[in-house]
RNA sequence: GCCCAGUUGGCGCAGUGGUAGCGCGUUCCCUUGACAUGGGAAAGGUCACAGGUUCAAAUCCUGUACUGGGCACCA
């Protein structure tokens, strides 16, 4: 075996063994279901980093449970991406300079899908690079045959029900992407405009009024000025008429409570057809709404001499001749916020437009009722509130798009009939309605479309509902809180109890990763650079439930050499066995062991335990720092370095225990890891299968190991941490007085320090020859630890002047630690309700810092 | 404007009532037969601020400041 972890071909290795094994696959059997549903990845490219950290998180639960013995099933897949995926179409085709148009529609397709098959063989390429074990299966995409169906099925039942409706109303229209959008589609974003006030004379020639507006541009589509009915100073103008400049239309002057006469001028000029309040207080004074913008983002033939100008030159135009002409009063510097596209970050205009609804009050009730009943929970419980307080104010959601790219809207239209839901055309004469369904329609069927519904298949009754969803916030209304009203609509039941919501993968300095700023990490490269198992735990040891990951390649670069770490603890323990025997702990004869073997096995359960129960409450940060300090720091760090002397030495009784901890326990660490670096566990649990007694090919299907006896051992960690004590003890006295490293020492001790760790104080410390104290040896070096203490003579070596330093300082730590108890002691004494064990642990800590003052104070008295 | 989260050593973050931890970085020493992608040692924090609860607060409560986010917005 070589002495650097080289991933690229175990990982290939790896990969090629799991496929032929099918090692992933899943159908519904006896055992306990647990199931997860990507969020399936756009088809508009390769995947992001963001992507990584998703699916690492959900391979690293899937192998948990799997190691668990439960039947795990993870189903792949795609998203159709609707507007998204149009405009990375839009943009290939911009760069050949094609109008989509000019193609036509059934052409466009035709690329679309083209296009979809290389992406998904990409992405689907993409996550198996990253080892996830998905169930390949069931890929499933969104707009294949089967969820088509059940996209279909859903329209009509939701139409059956009287939950969809057609109707003109304002929606959020993008003019780039030329659709409208939901309302959780749309961004927003401080930005510095301008507030206009402009008079707008009375039809009679008095002086009317001025009304301020930041978007003087849609005058042309006003329908009244608004005042507020308590505004003295405009009283006189309601029931009266104003003038539009420029146009000349007549519009009357209303009193509504909406208006605010605090701001700007107290004087609105109401633009129905271009504004939601505007519209609402059109409703409530029944007036017309005149559209000034078309959907292509131009002013209309009611602007007049303005008719074809874009919005913004229009603005342009309109305010320089309002200020030309006398109509503009004054303009003043104004924030607000604009609403921008999701897709493509143009600005929103509101637009009066005939589109679908699904009306959500009534489907949002049972998603509501979930999780108020704790049926349904959001890891961290933060955004709880934020999901809640979102079903509560829910409005109708728009859910046609004026694109080509989805599920066309199975509504069919014909002179004279109602229009008809259907899958294919009713008879000659109809035609279909060309807009498609918001992607978000099939993204929130997608963990009962996945399993086959409408259909009651095996599969649904098995796998659904899912276990558990993980996914980023940005999405928790847009997708969560959908599959949570589709799944309870349809099936009655929540489509996950649990989601997990993690962050986004943000740069080092914590921006936002975007092309733009050219702060992109692409995962291939960093799985290229370090292996894919050190990528997965760079993003897994920082994954905090809602927390964003400022992603910095060094902590790639520490992983890496975690799994080196991993990888050459197996070598060294591959290179002290012999050949022929397997090794248990089950076997192991307890009188037989020493101190750092108790003190491992105790050691060991407890940290199994722990990763355990914390993948099991979806937090793999801390399984990933629970096993990584585990094994370096007390395996490698401690065990192995007391092991080699054993390991050394003849066969015997007591090599073969420190062989068989050695494989076990390495073992089972690696068992454990495997949920999170895959890879080089695998590999290294199969070198060291002819020793370890594993028969099982693949970890997912060994499991954990199961320790048939408790091996925790609190007095054993208490007694080796007192050994790892005296050790740092000697050796910091040696580095700081520039003991030769390669100098073994003499030394004598005083107080306790059993014989039997005589052996370890020496092999790690340099230490021999450790004689009972009877007195201070002449020119000897102090090193004090809790319970003991070492006198090393070293005549010629030590500096004086420097021990008297040190010591000084160790004693004004062990002033600091007396202070620290005597504060505690005190209070608890204090206190009433105290438990004994308290009290006693607080005693025994300061009795020990007593001693080791004690020692200090009697060296320095010598050396003075 | 309302709500939520965060504020811990140079950087990134754990830690939820009993003497402050991790990774990276920094300084010094070391190529000793698992690993220099390594080993040893060390420096570095009054846990944002102000009150309060408690015998005891980084941890619980209240308020303030800053940062990020969600929601709603006065045109």
């Amino acid at each position: 075996m070589i002495d650097k972890y080289d991933p690229k071909p175990v990982e290939e290795r790896r990969l090629a063994a799991w496929d032929a094994a099918k090692l992933s696959r899943s159908a519904p059997s006896d055992k306990k279901a647990f199931t997860i549903v990507i969020p399936p990845p756009n088809v508009t490219g390769a995947l992001h980093i963001g992507h990584a950290l998703n699916n690492t998180l959900q391979d690293a639960f899937i192998r948990h449970h799997r190691m668990k013995g439960e039947e795990t099933c993870w189903v792949p897949g795609t998203d159709h991406g609707g507007i998204a995926t149009q405009n990375v179409m839009e943009k290939q085709l911009k760069a050949e300079k094609v109008d989509r148009h000019a193609l036509g529609r059934d052409a466009f397709l035709e690329r679309m899908q083209q296009w979809t098959r290389d992406c998904k063989k990409t992405i689907l390429g993409q996550l198996h690079r990253l080892g996830a074990s998905l169930d390949t299966d069931r890929e499933a995409f969104t707009m294949d045959e089967a969820r088509a169906e059940a996209v279909y099925q859903a329209f009509k039942a939701l139409w059956e029900r009287g939950l969809i409706y057609r109707g003109e109303r304002l929606v959020n229209w993008c003019v780039r992407c030329g659709t409208a959008l939901s309302d959780i589609e749309v961004e927003r974003e401080e930005r510095k405009g301008g507030l206009w006030h402009v008079r707008y004379k009375g039809a009679d020639g008095s002086e009317g009024a001025v009304v301020a507006t930041t978007r003087p541009e849609t005058m042309f589509g006003d329908t009244a000025v608004a005042v507020n009915p308590k505004d003295a100073r405009w009283a006189h103008l309601v029931g009266q008429k104003v003038v539009i400049p420029f146009i000349d239309r007549a519009i009357p002057v209303i009193a509504d409570d909406y208006v605010d006469f605090e701001f700007g001028t107290g004087c609105l000029k109401v633009t129905p057809a271009h504004d939601q309040n505007d519209w609402d207080i059109g409703q409530r004074h029944g007036l017309e709404a005149i559209k000034a913008i078309s959907p292509d983002g131009k002013l209309t033939e009611a602007a007049g001499p303005y008719a074809g100008l874009s919005r913004e030159k229009g603005k342009d135009q309109v305010v320089a001749d309002l200020e030309a002409q006398g109509f503009l009063v004054k303009k003043e510097d104004h924030k607000s916020a604009v609403q921008t596209c999701y897709r493509c970050g143009s600005v929103i205009e509101p637009l009066l437009s005939l589109q679908w609804f699904v009306k959500q009050t009534e489907l949002a009730k049972a998603p509501l009722k979930a999780f108020d009943e704790g049926r349904f929970k959001i890891h961290p419980e933060s955004w709880g509130k934020p999901y809640r307080a979102w079903l509560v104010d829910i409005k109708d959601w728009c859910v046609s798009r004026q694109i080509w790219w989805g599920h066309r809207i199975p509504v069919w239209y014909k002179d004279g009939e109602k229009p008809v839901v259907a899958k294919s055309s009713p008879g000659a004469g109809w035609t279909q309605d060309p807009d498609v369904l918001d992607t978000w329609f099939s993204s929130a069927l997608w963990p009962l479309a996945v399993f086959g519904w409408p259909e009651k298949t095996k599969d649904l009754a098995f796998y659904y509902p899912t276990s558990v969803l993980v996914t980023g916030y940005e999405i928790l209304y847009l997708w969560v809180a959908r599959m949570q009203m589709m799944g309870l609509a349809f099936e009655g039941k929540v489509p996950f109890a649990d989601a997990v919501i993690h962050g986004i993968v943000r740069d080092k300095g914590g921006k936002k990763m975007s092309k733009s700023l050219g702060n992109v990490v692409d995962p291939l490269l960093m799985m290229d650079k370090y292996g894919t198992d050190a990528l997965r735990m760079a993003l897994m040891a920082q994954a905090y439930p809602g927390k964003d990951i400022a992603f910095d390649e060094q902590t790639v670069v520490s992983m890496r050499n975690f799994v080196n770490k991993v990888w050459n603890s197996a070598r060294f323990v591959l290179m002290n066995l012999a050949p022929g025997k397997t090794y248990s702990l089950d076997s192991l004869s307890h009188c037989c062991l020493e101190l750092s073997d108790k003190w491992i096995l105790s050691r060991y359960q407890a940290v199994l335990k722990e990763s355990r129960a914390r993948l099991d409450a979806y937090d793999p940060a801390g399984a990933a720092n629970a096993l990584y300090g585990f094994l370096w720091d007390e395996f490698c760090a401690w065990y192995i370095e007391l092991a080699k002397g054993r390991l050394t030495g003849i066969d015997g009784e007591d090599k073969e225990a420190a062989r068989a901890i050695l494989v076990s326990v390495l073992a089972g660490t690696l068992k454990a890891l495997h949920p999170l670096m895959p890879f080089v566990t695998e590999e290294l649990s199969e070198a060291l299968r002819p020793w370890s007694g594993e028969t099982e090919s693949f970890l997912l299907r060994a499991g954990y190991a199961e320790p048939a006896y408790d091996w925790s051992n609190p007095e054993a960690e208490a007694e080796m941490r007192r050994v790892m004590g005296a050790v740092t003890a000697i050796r910091s006295l040696r580095a700081q007085l520039n003991v030769p490293v390669d100098m073994t020492v003499k030394a004598v001790v005083q107080g306790e320090l059993a014989d039997a760790h005589r052996p370890y104080v020496s092999r790690l410390a340099k230490v021999e020859g450790m004689e009972p104290f009877t007195a201070r040896p002449p020119q000897s070096a102090t090193a004090v630890a809790d319970g003991v203490t070492f006198y090393i003579p070293l005549a010629g070596v030590v500096d004086f002047a420097k021990e008297k330093e040190r010591l000084t300082k160790e004693l004004a730590k062990a002033e600091t630690d007396i202070a620290k108890c005597d504060g505690k002691l005190k209070n608890l004494s204090a206190a009433t309700g105290v438990p004994a064990e308290k009290l006693a642990e607080a005693r025994e800590q300061r009795d020990a810092a007593v001693a080791r003052r004690e020692r200090l104070q009697e060296t320095l008295a010598v050396l003075s």
